[in-house]
DNA sequence: TCAATGATTAGC
DNA sequence: CTAATCATTGAT
């Protein structure tokens, strides 16, 4: 099964609309971040929770790359981010500031360190583990890399696995025929800004953070 | 072995 | 603006 889904192909483009295929996958991945980035923004990400599944439009990202000095492996491979290093699809989980986790989609090719930072996610329903009282609420329950990991129950156990339909955790494309989502996202009107990343010191000129202009579920704006 | 720090967030 | 909180990091 885990084959299959890494022999999908390259089919997955922008505005694919064959339901049989249900996730983003290697192929589609093996771009360097900063092209992949923009391209996820719509996409949505799924996370399987016993028997329910959490999904959540991505409408923020950001760029890493092996030569950007705000990369966690720019100066060499070890252990905490080994996984950045893997195979197109690997997931890169981290944990700053000691309180919070982060959610990286690794990208490009294995044995370099490239993957984009899922900073945030338009929910479509609350998480079976909590209550929102007001839409506005449901809007910013993952706007932010750090919260949308807790409200996904996203944490270190995941890091080094890979992104597959079948396990825990996916990217649906924005092409798949999804008529239960509330928040539908048409690739034709996507309006992307493209700005400075957030919360780095160094590599502060890359433009390299994009996120859905209109979406209340950014985690800031500018 | 040890001190500094970070791709954040909530609260004052 | 700052505390929280800890694995990782790079320097002793």
């Amino acid at each position: 099964m885990i084959e299959d889904f890494l022999q999908l192909g390259d089919r997955l483009g922008d505005r694919q609309s064959d339901t049989s295929l249900t996730a983003i996958n290697r192929t589609w991945l093996a771009r360097s971040a900063p092209e992949v980035a923009p391209d996820l923004l719509g996409c949505v990400l799924a996370r399987r929770c016993g028997d329910t599944i959490i999904r959540g439009t991505i409408v923020e990202t950001e760029a890493y790359t092996a030569d950007d000095p705000a990369c966690h492996a720019y100066r060499r491979e070890t252990r905490r981010n080994a996984a950045m290093f893997g195979a197109p699809g690997t997931i890169y989980v981290y944990l700053i500031y000691g309180v919070h986790h982060c959610l990286n989609v690794v990208t490009l090719r294995e044995g370099v360190a490239d993957a984009v930072l899922i900073r945030a996610l338009q929910l479509t329903d609350p998480p079976p583990t909590q209550t929102v009282s007001t839409p506005k609420a449901l809007d910013r329950l993952a706007a932010g890399p750090g919260k949308l990991c807790r409200a996904l129950d996203i944490d270190l156990r995941l890091c080094g696995t890979t992104f597959n339909p079948e396990g825990e955790l996916w990217i649906e494309p924005r092409s798949a025929n999804r008529t239960t989502q509330p928040h539908p996202t048409n690739p034709k009107d996507l309006a992307i800004v493209q700005t400075t990343r957030i919360g780095i010191t160094r590599g502060v000129e890359r433009p390299w953070r994009w996120y859905l202009r209109d979406s209340p579920a950014v985690s800031r704006y500018g």
